[in-house]
DNA sequence: GTGAAAGCGCTAACAA
DNA sequence: TTGTTAGCGCTTTCAC
């Protein structure tokens, strides 16, 4: 725009430095075979002429864009933003960029999702849950010639490079601090199906309760879509019951925000009558009050460590493959005592 | 990957349908004359060749990237994914794609930043407050030939497209609501100085308060960052006092979320005791309890609009620079009748 | 250590 | 309506 005068190339600087054009560009890729004070005095003259490679000539004729996708659903805002930190992180200082790649919640086919990603010419993406499961995805990915990385893989762990955390763990964690303070009435909400997780952390839920010889009936788990509506709805139910549990474990965060406004509206106190713990540590869980009780979730680390290992396949560089991250309990003001 | 066979590139289509590859590139890019015969039998040699056109080899020539950025500070997590949600739905059926560019709260120099946009070859970017008045910003993406729009811009309204809302006039609403209520003991906490929101924000305030004749006291005007921490310290010390006010005006929902937390930490009922509102509708003003009377800000309509505006810029279409869009008072349970 | 020439895949003139 | 011919700016053989 406004500038008439043609962009500035390779050619002019080499023409400026008394060098070829090949010369500058090793001078550009730090090639070896460049002499200190060529190198210098390409330097200076691409400075002084304000140059930039043109980087569409450069993925033109090295078949590489140096763009790498975030592929996701429709999770949580924070999750996202915890995501894309992570990853800008690694990125600094690399010459790869991120491009954000939404999938509508409509569900498109790994097909069209995919076909999607080669139009943008993506050298990689890192997948989320609970797409980075899908072995459709994964599939179209490979014969696209897609590099991936996943957050969360829990199946094929042998297909594609991922980083995970120990869900089954910190969800036995949480249930057995709450067993531990007393609670005996325990009640679940659980995350949506699609999302292996949820899978996980009923386990690791269960695996606490059989332990300690807790036996919970069927009425008491509660389905939820990790959201905070369906957390209210499931609480609503759960606590109208005349048999009224004195813990809900949520699965993630939203739903135990859900949970505690449900408990609100009964007028039940919590802790005092109640006890609710999430799972995340995402801004929400921060902010009500009681803070609620959870784990964190490595989720920056989840991502930085994902564009590493991308970057990595991507370099041609050999990385151990999965890598596990440590979660944490967040004891705060959810949990106490059950009444009595 | 795994493909040893080349690329299948718009050469092999034009050899496969029997034209050239101009024709081929005709029908590609929708241009006219071209028979609607030979239009169908390119595009039918394409789909069996799985021909994809390769945007480096278009930007190349073309010098259009189709790449357009959103360039932030360090906003809250569902202020940006609303903004993402937003332009990416915009972007949507357009062959427009969104990077996210985030900029290091350290405060890179406009210089540093714009450098960052020219080195990804964006076309255009949509900028988000306190960026979009930074005169040094417009001038290098000026410089740089890299088009923008503005989310929510205060001043060089003439200098790039824009959108905004009338935060004076919203901030003057949710205050009235207030003091309709009956309250005259009320404090305020701002944001930070560097937005411009926040002074348009003080401004609403100040004009419902002088016109029912309230004067503030300066020790009731408390200073924020637009974040819960903030929000507590100030609510602190607001509510330390003896005199302390039957009513607090955030000037966002987080500060309001974290002046909702320090009444609790006082024993404090909201809204009995005391009333909160707060600015944004974001997420936290949902699931806090009481639920947080606000301003729903149409930040997922301004990002839209701001993509549109960035496309028609782009593809030289004319349409009016700026659009204003309405807010909303949103009455929830934070609010109520001063006591006694 | 350095350069010349041949593309990468596409589109923009200009012909036909 | 369609084809031919040059590039776009860069990297990659392969010489020297």
């Amino acid at each position: 725009m406004g500038e008439t005068t043609k962009r500035t190339t390779i050619v002019d600087v080499g023409r400026r430095a008394g060098v070829s054009t090949k010369t500058v560009s090793r001078v550009f890729n730090d090639s070896p075979n460049v002499s200190e004070e060529v190198r210098h005095r390409v330097r200076r003259a691409a400075a002084e002429l304000h140059y930039h490679p043109n980087v569409f000539a450069q993925a033109l004729v090295r078949r590489r864009s140096h763009l790498i996708g975030l592929l996701y659903d429709n999770p949580s805002p924070s999750y996202v933003i915890n995501l894309q930190m992570g990853m800008i992180a690694r990125l600094e200082g690399e010459r790869y960029r991120l491009m954000v790649v939404p999938v509508k919640a409509a569900g498109d086919s790994a097909d069209a999702i995919v076909a999607q990603l080669r139009a943008a010419a993506l050298d990689g993406v890192v997948i989320v849950p609970p797409m980075s499961d899908d072995p459709g995805i994964l599939d179209q990915l490979d014969a696209a010639g897609i590099r991936c990385a996943r957050v969360a893989p829990t199946r094929m762990l042998d297909r594609a490079p991922g980083t995970m955390m120990d869900d089954t763990a910190a969800a036995r964690e949480i249930a057995e601090h709450v067993i531990g303070l007393g609670h005996r009435a325990v009640a679940i909400i659980k995350g949506p199906s699609t999302h292996p997780s949820s899978h996980a952390r009923t386990a690791g839920f269960q695996a606490a309760l059989d332990a300690a010889g807790i036996a919970v009936a069927p009425e008491r788990i509660m389905p939820g879509e990790y959201n905070v509506d369906s957390g209210i709805a499931a609480a609503r139910i759960l606590l109208a019951s005349d048999d009224r549990p004195t813990a809900i474990l949520a699965q993630n965060d939203d739903m135990a925000a859900g949970a505690l406004l449900a408990a609100r509206e009964k007028g039940l106190d919590v802790p005092g009558d109640l006890s609710v713990v999430g799972f995340d540590d995402s801004e929400v869980s921060r902010v009500t009050w009681p803070r609620i009780t959870t784990i964190r979730q490595p989720v920056f680390d989840m991502a930085f460590a994902c564009a590493d290992l991308l970057i990595a396949e991507l370099e041609g560089r050999e990385a151990e493959p999965l890598r596990l991250l440590p979660h944490e309990l967040l004891c705060r003001g959810s949990t106490a005592r059950p009444p009595r």
